[in-house]
DNA sequence: GTGGTCTAGACCACG
DNA sequence: GTGGTCTAGACCACT
């Protein structure tokens, strides 16, 4: 089990659960974190960035039911089996929305499509634990 | 003055005022709006959109500051000439802010790399009136 | 669009918020509630229910998360289009948990099967808006 | 005294002690169990399950209240004679209870009563040791 | 100790 | 007016 460092952001534009769950999504998805991991408890967590526990068991619950961990009341939360929660359409719905939104963003910073596509290719990399050094 | 078609959906996720300034910017950037031409006016373009006028205000206010349009009081909105008002430091940061951003949303759909880099290509080109199938 | 009367019971072993949430879902399910269809407001509710606006506004926010229904900040909650968000392996798996968790609610009142069967098809027509006065 | 082999699983939503009572229930429901076997200690099937012993006490403690089981202190728990301890309205309530408890997690999968139907069947025929495709 | 629920009250963004 | 987020503090069930 990998060492994990959760990061929040005060100027991120994100709300503060949503970077929880982001970071957790991101640990999970690089396989920092492996099936049957433990998650920090809410408490320690919330003492750790020095929020409100509510906030940290909001991004908790929002984890579980997106499947991502386990929950077990008296022993804490683990991540889960990985599994497909999400129809294949509806798959598809998010990623075409995602897609417009991201487009939307960085529409008027006018780049050129090959460099819009590089940055993504970059932080898709990393965010599989890979660092960008090889040729595209 | 150019055709165009200003498209709010209500099963969108953002805001309607995102999505009027997200259309403009788009016909903007790719030349379906032309500088000097005339954005329709706050009421006009809130009976068309069965929206609220101050929304389309609030829109109108920040593609303003955003320096894609000049106001002409008493005459209207017009689209400006195209500038740069970024820095690259700052053009280039908010590009990495929203591939972030964009991975974050995806990561946990379990689409592959080029899945993920194939949709934003689609949405590129749509974004500038290119069909992805068959050169333009 | 139909008279709509939600219902909570203190008695219950379902927490609150649970029983909003199933309470909208069998009104959507058996059609009393129809797409476009707006709810009431987190607040008009929670007076309504005597409850804490926040309870109503968690009820709220996983109803969305569900897909039943649509938030339009500023405007309300509406009832979403039906929609498959779910795979099938895990509308499978949620069944069959389900059928287990209800067998062993009910294996040691020692009726039937017959009896089981009945009552609960006595409960999915009642939830489709029937009422059970045909042959079985 | 019949083999018996009580079943954890972590991934079950129900709490552990819950599941020991479900697992004793159906086994002597299904007559797997009979009137005077002795049940595991505590301290034994805690170590067999790697649970808390409190976990299997509290299990224990709720079994004997259930009247399926008679403490004799000193030598342990044993299986109870048959009997019902419910009036026959007070079944039928939690029946009914029950099922619409079913109702309620399932109207949002979308399937067919009669899918929903064969499932329940076909857990009932496993909870009493049947198999449902052949007969036994 | 663990997570889950509820209340109370505040502030913000959106229309 | 609408819903969304966060804080503070309480109580409960489970291990």
């Amino acid at each position: 089990m990998a060492k994990l460092a959760i990061n929040i952001r005060t100027g991120d534009s994100r709300p503060i659960f949503k970077q929880i769950i982001d970071e957790f999504s991101k640990a999970i998805a690089s396989g920092k974190l492996s099936q049957g991991d433990k998650l920090p408890s809410v408490r320690a967590l919330s003492v750790q960035l020095s929020i409100n526990p509510n906030t940290v068991a909001k991004a908790y619950s929002e984890l579980a039911s997106l499947g991502l961990v386990d929950t077990h009341p008296g022993l804490g939360l683990f991540v889960a089996e990985p599994k497909q929660l999400l129809s294949n359409m509806e798959r598809k719905k998010r990623l075409t929305s995602a897609s417009k939104q991201f487009v939307s963003d960085v529409i008027n910073l006018h780049f050129t499509d090959k460099e819009i596509l590089d940055s993504l290719e970059t932080e898709l990399l990393a965010s599989r634990g890979v660092r960008k050094t090889g040729t595209v």
